[in-house]
DNA sequence: TTGAAAGCGTTACCAC
DNA sequence: GTGGTAACGCTTTCAA
């Protein structure tokens, strides 16, 4: 076993490296004879190109850069499983970075991606991102950038989100319908647009059902999960009138389920519980959860698909990608009418 | 806002490249004032050094490989967290490569891999590989490979693995104990060493308890969620003795969740479960489900370690690096005795 | 303390 | 149809 560069194996076959090169690409300009035989005895040999080379030479990486507050998530291990699909259908690798949800990091990470790593960046903003100044950097850097669920408007670049303000208006009226009538929406970033999106959906649907906005009702869920099981304890406890909770992530419905398990709350008789998850297991949990299940994987691979684009096209991605892809609502038993 | 590289940066300065390059790395043999000066300017200027120019030179990519059989999935979830945080720490870049498990797909990326497009691997086998030669080419290639969790003992490297024989002997006494007769062993694979350990654990615990083993009762549960409830399904009806179960993966204790609410088995009066899982919310479940918990976070972050301690030391992984970490019974209410 | 030049492995232009 | 050569951006001898 042996491991050859492109000069050994044009040595080994009496040819140059430049037809040898051309060979192993399928060019047009070569004989079928030496391309084969090129082709036989690179094999034997266990050729394999020096990947870096080639990145240098022609300022291409055949690699995209996928960005991620978490992976410990459903959402977000969907969404790779799209992602990665799309990539090795292109002929693409990709490189993974976790944020943990801080703006540093972040920002770390794009000042690596900035250093020509990748040809593309595939992104869920951190909830502890305040600007996106290192985002424009990588724009104006060249290299395209798609944003998915977590996104901000304030690029210029394409966004692949779910129907956030529809399919949270659907939750709280589903919650109204039920007969709750004071309603807690745990958020999980006040400054994300998704956080924002899914407030309104929520403040929209209890203004048409006549039911005063509260801010007090309002709970900023970031942290660790000790700490948002903590803060919604205190919730709990100190508006015993609660009878409704939405849920922005699915984190916070679990720890929701936590809270009223340890306070003796019973669900749905005490509390009903809505919350964007997408558990395969929802159904299993005591009682099933009522969720709005959004398309994960899907949305992975729209947005590979939309970075793939432009980076085989050559073409700046606008904003004029953008998908809005529909989330759904399962009704289940943590919202079942008495 | 530009971007230069260092052949620019030098003109800029009015140096060579040479001592520019020098000065970036902090030599001892450029004066302070100097090396502040190109400090300053490489900043205003953002230079960012070109890292397929340093790797082709220096033949070090500063990134590793991690080739999973899935991501959605807690246990692989966490892992990565584990290993991105190490590789973070240790200034590298993470490429990721799922093979759904399937052999094919898992030698496609150890051919990648063999290009020298890392530094090292870190690598969970797929449930479909048979032969691991495809592995013994990374290593022969002077690749440090580090396996875990899904690992291969016909290959001279470390594993990190957890303590799957005692666990199993554990999981499956816990269920004698709690007067299961008849108990299931569901197996992810019947080629994997973690399969086969899982399956031992299982056998010695009957055999200790005077129980006769019956193959009649293990289940390879590979293939889609769809076929293991299929599978799982028609064992239970085929076998209505059944009075336990013990799942050797996370996904088929959900599925025999399932299985036993569509045939309308009573858990754990009729039926009780055990099954390694890694979810968070195991106690939520409707009955709360009886784990085995892996640390997948430690193993994921030793596995790393041990991979970069023999990346940055230029010395080879042994066996002898191997470690076992401890897996934790939490009994629950799907084993609860009545 | 600094500079010039070779070379990492590949591809692409230009000859032939 | 094939070969020579320059170039990608960087590091590292070797010289000065």
């Amino acid at each position: 076993m042996s491991f050859v560069n492109l000069k050994q194996l044009a040595g080994e076959l009496g040819l140059s490296s430049s037809t040898v090169s051309r060979a192993m690409r399928d060019s047009y300009e070569i004989s079928t004879a030496t391309r084969e035989r090129v082709q036989t005895v690179a094999r034997q040999l266990n050729y394999q190109p020096n990947p870096f080379a080639g990145s240098l030479r022609n300022n291409v990486t055949k690699t995209i850069g996928v960005v991620l507050p978490q992976v410990d998530n459903h959402f977000f291990s969907l969404a790779i499983n799209g992602i990665e699909e799309v990539a090795q259908q292109n002929g693409y690798h990709v490189l993974i970075y976790l944020t943990h949800d801080s703006g540093e990091q972040e920002k770390a990470v794009a000042k690596y991606l900035t250093g020509g790593r990748v040809d593309g960046v595939l992104m869920a903003l951190a909830s502890g991102t305040r600007s996106v100044a290192h985002l424009e950097k990588l724009r104006q850097r060249g290299l395209p950038l798609v944003l998915f669920d977590r996104v901000s408007d304030s690029l210029n670049t394409a966004t692949v989100t779910t129907d956030d303000y529809t399919s949270s208006y659907q939750a709280t009226e589903h919650l109204l319908r039920a007969g709750s009538r004071t309603i807690a929406h745990l958020q999980v970033s006040g400054t994300l647009s998704i956080g924002n999106k899914r407030l309104h959906g929520y403040m929209a649907a209890l203004h048409d059902h006549r039911i005063p906005y509260d801010a007090g009702l309002v709970l900023n869920g970031s942290g660790s999960n000790a700490d948002s099981l903590r803060k919604i304890k205190n919730l709990l406890q100190q508006r015993p009138d609660i009878d409704g909770i939405f849920a922005s992530v699915e984190r916070l419905a679990l720890s929701s389920y936590q809270a009223c398990q340890q306070l003796g709350r019973a669900i749905p008789q005490d509390i009903k519980i809505v919350g964007f998850s997408n558990m395969e297991t929802a159904s299993l949990l005591a009682p099933s959860l009522t969720t709005i299940t959004q398309p994960a994987y899907a949305i992975g691979k729209e947005a590979a698909r939309i970075l793939f684009q432009s980076i085989i096209k050559h073409k700046p991605v606008l904003p004029a990608h953008s998908m809005v892809l529909k989330s759904e609502l399962v009704a289940r038993a943590s919202t079942a009418t008495l």
